[in-house]
RNA sequence: GCCGGAGUAGCUCAGCUGGUAGAGCAGCUGAUUUGUAAUCAGCAGGCCGUCGGUUCGAGUCCGACCUCCGGCUCCA
């Protein structure tokens, strides 16, 4: 038989040759080297047979960076881990261990909770198989015979694993470890050559928070000490670009025991705050939309009309209002635009109707849930509410997405989009959904977007768009959302009278492309590490007399800048220069003007962040700043 | 809510087996008048997260709670 190899050429192989024979057909260095073959873009063990006429590449331990010979590395050592924690922990139960992003885990159920201190003990146990030397072997087993073989070693989680899975099943074994496992394994534990456990949690028996919690560890490997070395620097120096780390740090908001969950933003971060939300009101001027501000606090009825009683009371704060009412503190905007809409007679030709709102909602998060700014309990949503007719929904999707484009080119980020169709409790026939689905998926192919589809993970009103992006440790977060309604209208009763001189109830389009101002600042932090492009930094310009003598004249450079609507400071600190051009480059300022005896105003000092020197006149540099701005 | 960790000066952290709380930076004062990433000296700064317990004695040991960190779950 043939195989085509990467250059096109082909392979003359025996008919039931294997990766590793190819390899070693190949040169014995490939041989030694290799760790998995890729069979026309699918990966699997060096030692199982390739078929005739398939393309093939063989990885390698050079193959340090390749997602797919980074993961086979990383679910072997998950199954060291787990030989090691059985050796250490007699009785320990075992459940799962895949490789995920930058490592692995294995999920375990320990008869005694085990503490961070066992991690490195488990560590040694590895080091210890790794010295000894391990090799996988793979066989093909009938459900029958597995679950028997895992019933007697007594492991019901993988027991129940074999029960839910199909057809005949692949078992891996490794010294005195036999695992449930698809594969693809390394051949020996040769090119496993930095292992480090990196955490312990809690983690529910297939996700879900009924099941026993079981106790997760996490770790990570790499081909070298050297790329471990690597892997952990550039932790340390996402951590450096953590929003938590540099909010406070930049003087833009703090957290404080005193309001869980709720920013104080500083002076300099309501800069940020004020630039977002003149943005958004000029944006949404631009494209039709009519600003409105509702009530902050409903009676819970209101609540329960609208739904969010029943589902999510718990997560709400609640105010007692007299003896026999209470008032809930709104964790969204949706009802009152509902009322606001209900409080007039509407035609067709209102339609479409889009009230905008930016105004503080609370969420009564569960405890452990809250994280810096991109998880909150005082949101505030760039949100709106586009009432419209059926026909009008595609269209309306697209302009919320051609939006939410506009914005995130803007701020030079990359939002992955989502579409999240109907989920198994829906409301609404499927005729219904087969047509808002379809929408949202014309919208999204006409505005050229590329998403991913999330089946079933739609709201139980309709289906949705989501915007995510990652955080600066890869933790993905919703911004935006856009969410096409067709219940909650009739929950309030809503209506317009259409050309037919009918009474029709009105479809929603629920929609907030920043998504929540807290989070977006806090991805924005991370994602210019504070080096603001001009037109957002809080600090635009600032000026540093070089002595006493020039402060009146840098002075005098500083109220020309402001007259022109320029921010800036003057640093009249008593340091000197080196000091305060160091102190305005960790202060991440854009500009800094230097004033002294050289200076005039026909010939500045400028030094852009980062070094770069000019000396335009100011009349030149505002002309700059203004065209930046 | 759950699992594992942590809370010491404004910030970053040290403080061993229980015995009067420490550094650097920032701050303040003074000197210096400065030329493109840290001038020098002095001073001040603490309910050791909160509450309770053990002890002659608790930052240190134990318990509860609060907040934060890494996850799980949840996220209208």
């Amino acid at each position: 038989m043939r195989v085509i190899l990467p250059d096109s050429s082909e392979l003359e192989l025996p008919d039931g040759a294997s990766g590793l024979d190819a390899a070693a057909a190949i040169g014995p260095k490939l041989a030694r080297e290799a760790v998995l073959v890729r069979v026309n873009g699918v990966v699997q063990d060096l030692r199982l047979p390739l078929e005739d006429g398939e393309p093939i590449q063989i990885l390698t331990t050079r193959d340090r960076d390749d997602p797919d010979a980074l993961a086979v590395l990383r679910h072997s050592t998950a199954h060291l881990l787990a030989e090691a924690v059985r050796r250490l922990y007699p009785g320990v139960k075992i459940a799962i261990g895949p490789p995920i992003a930058n490592g692995f885990y294995y999920d375990f159920e320990f008869s005694e909770p085990i503490g961070e201190d066992a991690l490195q003990r488990i560590e040694a146990e590895i080091g210890r198989e790794l010295e000894e030397g391990r090799s996988w072997k793979r066989e093909e087993v009938s459900g029958e015979a597995a679950r028997e073989r895992f019933e007697a070693e007594g492991e019901p989680y993988k027991v129940e694993l074999v029960e839910t899975a199909e057809g005949d099943i692949s078992l891996y074994t490794q010294g005195e470890f036999t695992d449930l496992c698809r594969g693809p394994h390394l051949q020996d534990s040769g090119p496993i050559k930095a292992v480090k456990l990196t955490g312990l949690a809690g983690a529910y028996w297939r996700g879900d928070e009924r099941n026993t919690q079981l106790t997760r560890i996490y770790g990570t490997a790499f081909y070298s000490e050297a790329d471990l070395k690597e892997h952990l620097e550039r932790l340390d120096e996402a951590r450096r670009r953590d929003h938590r780390r540099l909010g406070p740090q930049l003087d833009l908001v703090h957290l404080s025991d005193h309001a869980p969950g709720m920013p104080f933003w500083h002076p300099k971060g309501m800069v940020i705050w004020n630039t977002l939300e003149d943005l958004r009101r000029s944006e949404n001027a631009k494209r039709g939309y009519l600003e409105v501000k509702t009530p902050l606090l409903y009676d819970v009825q209101t609540w329960q009309t609208s739904g969010h009683w029943e589902k999510f009371r718990d997560d709400m704060f609640v105010v007692p209002y007299g003896e026999e009412r209470a008032l809930g503190l709104k964790p969204m905007n949706c009802p009152g635009h509902m009322l606001m809409f209900g409080s007039a007679l509407r035609s067709y030709r209102d339609l479409p109707l889009r009230y905008a709102e930016s105004s503080t909602l609370h969420r009564n998060e569960r405890a452990g849930t809250l994280h810096g700014l991109l998880r909150v309990q005082h949101v505030t949503q760039d949100d709106a509410h586009i009432f419209c007719t059926r026909e009008q929904i595609e269209e309306e999707i697209f302009g919320c997405l051609d939006f939410a484009k506009s914005v995130y080119d803007l701020f030079e980020m990359e939002a992955r989009f989502e579409l999240s169709t109907r989920p198994e409790n829906k409301l609404g026939t499927d005729e219904e959904w087969d047509f808002t689905e379809e929408a949202l998926k014309a919208a999204l192919e006409r505005r050229g977007v590329a998403y991913e589809l999330n089946e079933g993970d739609g709201a139980f009103y309709g289906p949705k768009i989501d915007l995510h992006m990652n955080d600066v440790l890869g933790r993905s977060w919703q911004m935006g959302t856009i969410q096409l309604d067709a219940q909650m209208p009739a929950r309030f009763g809503l209506s317009y009278m259409g050309a037919d001189n009918e009474e029709h109830t009105p479809y929603v389009v629920h929609r907030a492309l920043l998504g929540s101002l807290e989070r977006f600042i806090g991805i924005l932090i991370e994602h210019y590490a504070c080096a603001f492009p001009l037109w957002l930094a809080p600090i635009q310009v600032r000026i540093v007399p070089v002595g006493e003598g020039h402060r009146k004249a840098a002075a005098a450079v500083a109220e020309r800048l402001a007259a022109a609507d320029i921010r800036v400071d003057l640093d009249e600190r008593d340091e000197t220069v080196g000091r305060k051009i160091r102190d305005a480059e960790v202060e991440k300022v854009p500009y800094v003007v230097v004033f002294g005896d050289r200076e005039s105003e026909d010939s500045l000092s400028v030094r852009e962040r980062g070094g770069a020197q000019s000396s335009p006149s100011l009349h030149e540099f505002l002309r700059e700043l203004v065209a930046k701005v």
